[in-house]
DNA sequence: TGTACATCAGTGAACGCGCGTTCACTGATGTAC
DNA sequence: TGTACATCAGTGAACGCGCGTTCACTGATGTAC
């Protein structure tokens, strides 16, 4: 009863029989359940629901309820790419070209740190990827660069390589380890044992481990 | 149909009323139902059909469902922790107590990974952990040496501050740290892109990982 | 420019499914006398 | 040692739920003439 009334208020009652832009409306309202619920959220009925459509409109768009949260994996990917962007965008300007390859790699970690803690229901279904590393250069993933995150963080790493910093021998391969380590401290801290961290010594904790993969990588 | 009769085969009819060890028999029906479909898979109905007994049975010895998952996650952490101190035990005897207290860091890596990549079901169920670092002495997630996976990676860490390779300003915090890297690659392998980076640079990424890890700490 | 009509996005109703959980019960066990 | 009986593990039936998906349909749009 009250959700009803909530959904009502919430989705304004369509005037046109067609609804325009349904595929994005239900991309986004698929979005908003996986924001609050992770990839389990992501559910036909409530997504078209939400988008004020009835259950089966849904397959005009998609094929199926796979189809429908493929999309909205791809969609939180995006976010993911955005964020990292942001990260990067923020870094103060350098001149010392290795110092700031050194920063560039930090603020990709970082960014990804990030946006796993304040959305972590996008960034669990972000990796509840259906494809393996095929998607890693998939363009409904991009950010506004027209990288993906994976790319975002491969190009930090061939800088690292033309600053002198990584030895070239090293370099194949690298975005694997920095990327498993930060991955992994992003699951502990969103849903593993390291929930109550605390903010304090989750930003130590961070740091600690950026240093870890810059000097161990 | 045809699962009526595969479940009448497997699970032999009991001849007495009373179950005599159905709680166990409960964890370990769910525990298989973990190893094939991960958590989300540890279902109330099921584990009791498996276990051939009524539905509503399981009521008497788990308040709910989530405590029926809890005890199998339970379960798989000690499952884990059996599988790092395998590995450990299957260290070489070494003189150097430097290479020893080394070579003991690596292979909890490699019995963390391991134990991921054989059984990925049980291995996601053991982290979707409804606790946080509390759990991380529980004695019903302890191995037969007594302690638990995190216990272990612990008392790795100690024994390379006594042997003075790792700074004692250095130690604290530093499992959240190995742990991190070694659970994101893990993460990564089992239902992330790296799925399919075949055994041989599975293998590779591994080892430059626990490389990595072992310099940066 | 006006109209018939094909297209196809969205509807309404229904399906079967497996789930968690509750109820009043049944019947074996083991303990008190 | 023998028996009445309390305990409580497991039963059988039922509930309501939300889900994904299919069916035959309706009605707005835009294109061909």
């Amino acid at each position: 009863m009250e959700a009803t009334l909530v959904r009502l208020t919430v989705v304004p009652r369509r005037s046109t029989y067609r609804h325009g832009d349904l595929r994005n409306a239900l991309i986004e309202a698929g979005t908003q359940l996986a924001r609050v619920g992770g990839p389990d959220a992501v559910v036909l009925r409530e997504t078209t629901r939400r988008a004020g459509v009835a259950p089966n409109a849904a397959y005009r768009h998609f094929a199926d309820r796979q189809a429908l949260l493929d999309a909205v994996c791809s969609a939180a990917l995006t976010a993911l790419a955005v964020a990292i962007e942001k990260a990067i965008a923020r870094l103060p300007q350098r001149k010392d070209p290795v110092e700031a390859a050194r920063e560039r790699l930090r603020a990709i970690g970082i960014g990804y740190l990030r946006f796993a803690q304040a959305e972590p229901g996008l960034f669990r279904t972000a990796f509840s990827v259906p494809d393996d590393m095929r998607g890693a250069t998939s363009p409904d993933r991009v950010g506004s660069s027209g990288m993906t995150a994976f790319q975002l963080l491969a190009s930090a790493l061939d800088g690292l390589v033309d600053a002198g910093v990584l030895p070239r021998d090293r370099r194949a391969g690298a975005e694997f380890l920095a990327w498993s380590a930060v991955h992994g401290l992003a699951m502990l801290l969103i849903q593993g044992p390291l929930r109550s961290l605390g903010e304090a010594k989750t930003r130590r904790t961070a740091r600690r481990l950026l240093d870890m993969v810059e000097r161990g990588l």
